[in-house]
DNA sequence: ATCGCTGCAAACACTTTGCATCCAC
DNA sequence: GTGGATGCAAAGTGTTTGCAGCGAT
């Protein structure tokens, strides 16, 4: 999840102005760390600011991105969706619930060996996702 | 890069149709190994079926894609690229260029460690996707 | 002869843009 | 006061769908 605080004061940092929408997105994005569409941000906070709109929304997640304090994800059903864990991980999203699982662990994956293999460039994401079905999903069919 | 022979006995045996228009895209996706927008396979084959439709070429993506003769990438400028190559390996996109690298090596990634994080969960798909800047883009760079 | 496939256009979903107004600094 | 940010609506982009007619089997 991101931290408030800190985002503010990089805000306040870059001159980059804190509206009382953006401060209500930031308010969002710190509660939990989450996996959250534009729509889910818009939808939710609409509630509150009926006049939030939705280029707001997608202008501030822009400038979180670009501050890496968020991170976008390209998922197969091909909407983007916005990370607020900027941790090294990995993802592991069921096709049948949709829930999306972060993977933490540090051992299947070796970045400087894959550097490597292009030895003069510079890598500055690396996005890994799997893809496949969860265990309550496998569960569930059983039941059935 | 697909195997045209092969995909045309695959089309036989499970009874789907061989047009004139799927011959065409198998044919340009036995050509040699790449990654292509349906529009990339549009306008190419525009010319010699100045009555294909881009209704035709996603049906036919899709139905190459779920025979597993061809891949979904799902990248950062959020449109779909299809891969004809699906063996195991990543992919490192340049963020300059454009250019969508083949990574072949098997040390970087370790799958079986992924799946011991989810016991009980079936991995189907392995999306590894490496995001920077390419070799060729930086010494051009370099130049200027 | 059947019914899956085609081309076309229209619809769709998500995202971006243009612009007058507003308000954080 | 000023320039960046906002809300709205309209446009853009890639993809999907509906449907009448076609053509591979």
């Amino acid at each position: 999840m991101i931290n408030k605080e800190e985002a503010i004061s990089i805000f306040r940092q870059k001159k980059i102005k804190l509206t009382p929408q953006r401060l209500a997105i930031l308010e969002f994005l710190s509660k939990k760390d989450g996996h959250y569409s534009a729509e889910d941000i818009f939808t939710t906070l609409k509630k509150d600011f009926p006049y939030m709109s939705f280029s707001t929304v997608y202008n501030t997640l822009k400038t979180l991105n670009e501050l890496n304090l968020i991170e976008e994800l390209y998922l197969l059903d091909k909407k983007v969706v916005f990370d607020t864990n900027t941790t090294p991980h990995f993802h592991f999203l069921c096709t049948r619930c949709g829930k999306i699982y972060d993977i933490k662990s540090t051992t299947c994956f070796d970045l400087e060996k894959c550097k490597d293999i292009f030895p003069g460039a510079i890598i500055e994401k690396t996005h890994i996702y799997l893809y496949g079905i969860c265990k309550d999903c496998l569960e569930k069919e059983k039941r059935n």
